[in-house]
DNA sequence: ACCTTGACGGTTC
DNA sequence: GGAACCGCCAAGG
């Protein structure tokens, strides 16, 4: 049997697009938030690595709302003059949620996830 | 094996 | 709220 084929896609970052995708519309997560979901405590900043990594096609048949990330402070973690911070915003606002100079009311927004739905939408 | 990179987070002032 | 600082650690070169 022939090794190693190709690298694969880094299972790690399977995780995180998996979990990514179970954000539901209009809310929001922290990186570190999601790493926890993830089983990668203490790893958020490896969640915006995979973030960066998102395949513009979608993970699995399925789309990958990277632009529901946000950091911990309820900021988006692009410099103000950037092209992704405008992206990231403007994909936030069209799902209701509300952006005011780079700030996101996490008490409003965040997704906090049952253990239920959990169960439901990640598989392991 | 060593070094740098990150879409981070918490602490403190 | 915000800026400076420091700790964190897998990935990739």
């Amino acid at each position: 049997m022939l090794k190693s084929q190709k690298p694969a896609v880094n299972p790690n970052y399977q995780r995180i697009w998996q979990t990514v995708q179970a954000i539901p519309y209009s809310k929001v997560a922290c990186y570190g938030q999601i790493a926890d979901l993830a089983g990668l405590p203490g790893k958020a900043r490896l969640v915006g690595k995979a973030l960066g990594k998102v395949p513009e096609e979608g993970w699995q048949g399925q789309q990958v709302p990277w632009y529901r990330v946000i950091n911990s402070q309820g900021k988006i973690s692009f410099p103000l003059e950037s092209e992704f911070f405008a992206r990231q915003r403007d994909l936030l606002q069209d799902e209701q949620v509300v952006v005011i100079g780079n700030r996101i009311k996490l008490k409003n927004f965040q997704w906090l996830p049952d253990l239920a739905e959990l169960l439901f939408k990640l598989d392991y």
